[in-house]
DNA sequence: AAAAAAT
């Protein structure tokens, strides 16, 4: 039995039977005419009872919002919800006005594929039995804030709702990561939340789960029914088009057959389709800014029942570039406001004065910091290399060549290059392909669909070497990706955490270069400090620019210190009287403080983990 | 200064 967190369910079920109640939809029933009212959310042929809407009678609004839930609700009562093989769990027109309207007729098309459903009489005290805890010792976490429910240890132990536990179970979680265990109980309890986690870490089940459940077990009758404007009840939003993307797959994946539906909109891509799909009904919105804006001017959707609010990546969201269109989003629009929504910040990285920003967004909001903030894992070995601007690609070819040669890797290895300009990226991707390396680019001056095409070309390893502006640094789960090259560092010490966070992902290990020269004498410090952090070698080069002490620097770190996970609201410049209790729930600092996430995840588990 | 994000 292996040791992670959320290894791999091994292989018991393959090529099952695909989920009940839906095996008798073809590809020709998918696309369904137009469905009167009263016939809509029911199977083709037989009529089943219909289960009355669960969940409390007036669990609208606030209530629920702001204490703890109350255990398991209709869990119990419904075991069979999970299992219906059409979304809406059969609920009728009427009781749950505004979901949408005859999208629930439509068979739902199942994001995990004809060969994934699993074992499905499995539990997870079986699974879970056995499982070496102790792995959870060295990982320091820190939570600050007023009556911080207590961790998990079990996905059995959170009430998330069977239809959500049978995602979890295909999706081959077995068990929750560390930012699983303390975020899942706090939103749960409807609090509002800042969470710092290390790339790689399960950030966007953190949030997802909660969101789910919750709208799930709670009665939005009221949800008004426009017919050209939607009502969300979550939104989530991520700086990149491609993170949104992949939020939404993963968010499919979670709310598969539980009724929620799930709807992206980003930019780049015609607005039609989209608008289609939010007509069809939305509870849960993932966009990007731009293309959330542009949607709100034209009415088409009102963020006036959102319910849930997440930002992932949040510091990069409200750093200057993002910062106005966000607060337009937040506090401009017809937005609840904090307190009358639950608002959820998650990123790897979180500078203090970011999270000075972020707390207008947050009302009593929970602190948690889960491993040294931005640290990589152990899993990801740190190189730093003094390579002159004009020999980069001559050393770029050699490290290529070597990697080819060593044979270690497989034909899949993957190698992500970051450069820090687009015509940078695409000279670079020029000169690759001249020179016989199979490499392609990604960088925002690309259009949208050149953007997918390189990133699926690039996970297919049909283009094993890809090169990058940071529009590829945050979030994007890319298995295989074994070597990360900064080719140009960045200015920012954060940005070349969330870069290198790009490998090192689903238990493997990898491996991040980085070439260094007179250029980016301000990150020598800040680099050399979070190497050592890491307990990687520092070359003596280094350290002694490093004590050189060259200003600016961006040193900002989102900590500082042994793990960076601070909450700003503890600083001695933040006074503010009785700023929350601070509580250590574990061992805090053993391994010298970072997070060890030996183990990782197992082999065939993918997910958007940051 | 650069990158990202609406048309």
């Amino acid at each position: 039995m292996r040791n992670s967190w959320a290894d791999s369910v091994e292989n018991t079920a393959t090529d099952n039977v695909g989920p009940s109640g839906g095996s008798g939809a073809s590809a020709s029933t998918r696309r369904s005419s137009y469905v009167p009212p009263h016939l809509r959310n029911k199977p083709m042929g037989a009529e089943p009872p219909a289960p009355s809407p669960g969940g409390p009678p007036s669990g609208n609004d606030r209530s629920g919002f702001n204490g703890p839930t109350s255990g398991s609700r209709w869990v119990g009562s419904r075991p069979d919800y999970g299992r219906q093989g059409y979304s809406g769990g059969g609920r009728s027109g009427g009781g749950w006005g505004g979901r949408g309207g005859g999208w629930g007729r439509e068979r739902e098309v199942n994001p995990f594929g004809n060969d994934a459903d699993v074992d499905l009489e499995q539990s997870f005290d079986q699974e879970n039995s056995g499982i070496n805890f102790d792995a959870y010792e060295d990982i320091p976490v820190e939570t600050s804030g007023e009556n911080v429910p207590p961790p998990v240890n079990t996905f059995a132990e959170i009430d998330l709702g069977e239809a959500v536990n049978l995602n979890i179970r295909r999706c081959k979680y077995v068990k929750p990561t560390p930012v699983q265990r303390y975020a899942i109980p706090i939103s749960l309890a409807g609090r509002d939340l800042m969470a710092c986690a290390q790339t790689g870490s399960g950030k966007t089940a953190a949030f997802c789960f909660p969101i789910i459940s919750g709208i799930m077990r709670g009665d939005f009758s009221q949800r008004p029914r426009g017919v050209r404007t939607v009502f969300p009840l979550a939104l989530i939003l991520s700086p990149t088009r491609e993170l949104s993307m992949q939020i939404h797959e993963e968010a499919k994946k979670f709310s598969y057959q539980t009724g929620v539906r799930v709807v992206v909109a980003y930019g780049g891509a015609p607005i039609n389709q989209q608008l289609r799909e939010l007509e069809r009904g939305v509870d849960i919105l993932v966009a990007t800014p731009g293309r959330l804006v542009d949607l709100l001017e034209r009415a088409k959707v009102s963020l006036q029942m959102i319910r849930y609010l997440a930002l992932d990546e949040a510091d990069r969201m409200l750093d200057m570039g993002f910062e106005p269109q966000i607060r337009r989003i937040v506090e401009q629009m017809d937005m609840p406001r904090p307190g009358e929504r639950q608002t959820m910040l998650f990123s790897a990285t979180f500078p203090k004065e970011i999270q000075r920003l972020a707390s207008d967004f947050l009302a009593n909001y929970i602190f948690l910091a889960v491993g040294r903030v931005g640290s990589s894992t152990d899993l990801i070995l740190q190189r730093v290399e003094f390579v002159h601007d004009g020999d980069k690609r001559s050393h770029l070819m050699d490290l290529l060549h070597a990697q080819m040669a060593n044979g270690v890797h497989g034909k899949q290895a993957l190698t992500l290059v970051f450069v820090e300009t687009k015509k940078g990226a695409d000279a670079l991707e020029h000169w690759l392909c001249i020179n016989g390396f199979p490499a392609t680019a990604i960088h925002g001056d690309r259009t949208q669909q050149e953007r997918e095409q390189a990133l699926r070309t690039f996970k297919r390893g049909d283009t094993p070497i890809l090169v990058a502006t940071d529009v590829a640094a945050r979030g994007l789960d890319i298995p295989h990706v074994s070597h990360v090259i900064n080719f140009d560092l960045p200015n920012d010490i954060d940005d070349y955490v969330h870069r290198i966070g790009r490998t090192g992902r689903a238990g493997k290990s990898g491996l991040a270069t980085a070439f260094f020269n007179e250029g980016n004498l301000s990150m020598a410090k800040p680099l050399a400090d979070l190497m050592q952090e890491a307990n990687q070698e520092v070359p003596e080069w280094l350290t002694r620019y490093a004590s050189r002490s060259y200003g600016g620097g961006r040193n900002r770190r989102s900590g500082g210190g042994r793990f960076g996970g601070r909450d700003f609201r503890r600083d001695s410049s933040y006074s503010r009287s009785g700023g929350g209790g601070v509580s250590y729930y574990e061992g805090g600092n053993s391994s010298g403080g970072y997070g060890n996430y030996s183990g990782g995840y197992g082999p065939g588990v993918t997910s958007a983990w940051d």
